[in-house]
RNA sequence: GCCGAUGUAGCUCAGUCGGUAGAGCAACUGAUUCGUAAUCAGUAGGUCGGCGGUUCGAUUCCGCCCAUCGGCUCCA
């Protein structure tokens, strides 16, 4: 005798169980047909699903965001049966819902090819069109085992075999003649799925993500409510693909990259113009946050690597050189040289905390599959630092890091920035005692900062816990940008002691911190959030001044001049062109304010200026116009 | 590194079922001196990513390599 109270309150009561979707049906007709799934006491469950007992119930109708997933991992199961009807001896393993659609990872002999996904893509159509109805079944285990065996479906026995206990049961789902174990819940039938599905690339990718596994091929697709969802979210693409910052980089002339020199930036003027502005807005803020800046070798003879360990453990991705039969590593990071510093002359607990920064550059040789315009290189600098403190003032530090991060991650106009706390990983160095006290401080700092973060369980380094801030570029791929790693172990490796207050040599805990992190992926980074427009600050020309005939060239060189005179980047564009091409190319390069000058403007000792989104500012003189970039400049608005 | 795709003029791209290639923009020359997103005309520009093979002949077909793109793995 159920009684089931839906979401407003109202309750109905039934003399026997009933499903979900028998609820729905007394309720309405049309909601019957729109039920997806019912969300029963907080859980997720089919609409076949039989409530016995009191309950609440809602049902989910594709309005709700629990239904998209359901659309998405549905869209996974019709397109591998798709695949397994048109190419007959695929395997099937796993396919998830994920953020914007969903993939399955399939094992074939042959690849998949454009036309293949095209195939498939009209088969899942035809397979929606035949409303199959999705029914759960449930198996015993081994006589699942069996039957997957039975077809040569090798994966999916491993999955049943590893991830179901003995003796439980594995649900299985079908569809028409194909079935598949799978937690589920699933739509009620394939023509739930509606048009909003596309396929969209395929991938290789690891069986089980272990990369000495075999390489399953991996068609990614999206799947949305409808075709308009669909079509939108195609649109958003098509726009983010427009703010890459390769292609951007390009067109407005900051940097190239070419064969000879594999994941590495030729950064031309305009591109570096960016990269001293941030540098040197860092070691502004790093200056007056106590740090103090240095500047060690790029090359570095082989024993000090061993000793810092980097030799045994990451020689194949280090570059290396040799001379006069000594073997050198070209540094792939700053601290054994930051230790090295830090050793010169005999440290006192008086001298702790020490902050020792350097934009050093380094090189590590990345595997050649993982190079991504600016985002991933093998040459790159980092807003490094090295803190050497006692173990009592990591809380500070890290505390006082946090802060100057989000800061400086306020004037670079980001907000949306993801945090995540690795802890201890299995294999690791230093006393449990010390790596409690270490996560507990990140925890503490982060908690402090009432900031939201991710537990990472396992995933800090061998030598200390640490905390990653990462920014996501146009298409939401993630990037780790800041970061604050405790060290407990290079300190001792290299020798580091200072003097402590009871006058017994210590060696002081070392934490490894960035803000932007590569400058490199920064500037990246800050290319697509602003879609190549950068803040007045950022821009390599802040202003151009154009003329309208050569009669105001003499004059527009002037203002020109004044201009930088006065700390402005600004050029001037005297071509014989029409004002209109003038104020076309430089809208396309982004320019922030083109500044026309005709014979009205000489006259009076003025200028014209129109900003790049296309705002008419009227006539400002040089004065006014200076005293409005510098108050920009200074709020550092964009 | 692994899987797949791609590589043609400075840029964006078309093309050749094997007979050494074209457009637009940019560049250059000339004309035009013009008021807020493209003035007109002309000229020039390519070892068709690299190396090798097949062929009378390869940018096109085959093999190897390099780089790039999308994923996977990795990221001190």
């Amino acid at each position: 005798m159920p009684v089931v109270t839906l979401p407003d309150g109202s309750q109905k009561s039934f003399d026997k169980p009933v499903s979900v979707h028998d609820v729905a049906a007394s309720i309405g007709p049309g909601l019957a047909k729109a039920a997806l799934a019912g969300k029963v006491d907080g859980k997720l469950v089919d609409t076949s699903y039989s409530i016995d007992t009191d309950a609440q119930l809602a049902i989910v109708t594709l309005k709700d965001d629990e239904a998209l997933e359901l659309v998405r991992h549905d869209a996974a199961h019709v397109m591998a049966q798709a695949v397994q009807e048109l190419y007959p001896g695929t395997q099937v393993t796993i396919g998830p819902a994920i953020e914007n659609g969903f993939y399955y990872d399939f094992a074939r002999e042959e690849s998949f090819t454009p036309e293949d996904l095209e195939k498939i893509e009209a088969r899942m159509q035809e397979i929606v069109k035949r409303d199959l109805p999705i029914t759960r079944e449930v198996w015993d285990r081994s006589e699942a085992i069996k039957t997957f065996d039975g077809i040569g479906e090798k994966y999916k026995v491993e999955i049943i075999e590893d991830i179901i206990p003995e003796g439980e049961e594995v649900s299985v789902y079908r569809q028409g003649e194909w079935f598949d174990v799978c937690r589920g819940p699933h739509l009620p039938s394939t023509s739930k799925l509606g048009k909003g599905f596309k396929l969209m690339k395929v991938a290789g990718a690891y069986w089980r993500g272990d990369s000495n596994n075999q390489m399953l091929q991996r068609i990614y697709g999206t799947a949305w409510r409808d075709a308009k969802e669909l079509k939108a979210y195609l649109h958003r693409l098509e726009e983010a693909e427009k703010r890459d910052h390769r292609k951007i980089g390009k067109a407005l002339d900051l940097f190239h990259t070419q064969e000879e020199a594999p994941g590495m930036i030729f950064w031309h003027d305009k591109g570096w113009t960016i990269y001293r502005l941030v540098e040197q807005y860092i070691r502004e803020k790093i200056q007056s946050a106590g740090y103090r800046e240095i500047r060690t070798p790029q090359i570095v003879d082989r024993t000090l690597w061993e000793k810092s360990g980097h030799w045994s453990k990451y020689r194949a991705d280090m570059f290396t050189t040799q001379s006069e039969n000594r073997d050198y590593a070209i540094k792939p990071m700053n601290c054994p040289c930051h230790v090295q510093v830090f050793n010169q002359g005999l440290k006192s607990y008086r001298d702790l905390p020490l902050r020792l920064a350097e934009f050093g550059s380094c090189h590590r040789n990345e595997a050649s599959g993982t190079l991504h315009g600016l985002m991933r290189v093998r040459n790159f600098v980092q807003d490094d630092a090295h803190i050497f403190c006692t173990e009592d003032q990591i809380q500070s530090e890290v505390s006082g890091f946090v802060d100057l991060l989000f800061e400086i991650y306020r004037d670079f106009g980001f907000q949306d920035v993801m945090i995540a706390l690795s802890t201890r990983p299995e294999q690791r160095v230093g006393e449990d005692e010390v790596w409690d006290k270490a996560e507990k401080a990140l925890e503490d700092a982060l908690n402090a900062k009432g900031l939201e973060w991710t537990l990472q369980p396992g995933e800090g380094a061998f030598y200390g816990p640490k905390i990653d801030f990462s920014l996501r570029d146009c298409l939401g791929r993630v990037w780790q940008c800041g970061t604050m790693q405790v060290d407990f172990s290079m300190p001792g490796r290299l020798d580091a002691h200072y003097i402590a207050e009871d006058n017994s040599k210590k060696i002081p805990v070392m934490l490894h911190r960035a803000i932007l992190g590569s400058l490199e992926r920064f500037i990246g980074i800050l290319i697509e959030e602003y879609a190549g427009a950068m803040p007045l600050w950022l821009s390599p020309t802040q202003a151009v001044v154009m003329n309208i005939t050569d009669k105001q060239a003499e004059y527009s060189k002037k203002v020109a001049e004044s201009l930088k005179l006065q700390g402005f980047r600004v050029e001037s564009d005297l071509r014989n062109e029409k004002i209109g091409f003038k104020i076309r190319e430089h809208t396309l390069t982004r320019v922030p304010y083109l500044l026309v000058v005709g014979d009205r403007e000489m006259e009076n000792g003025s200028v014209a200026v129109r900003t790049r989104s296309g705002e008419d500012l009227g006539s400002l003189t040089v004065d006014e116009l200076s005293s409005r970039l510098r108050d920009q400049v200074a709020r550092r608005s964009n």
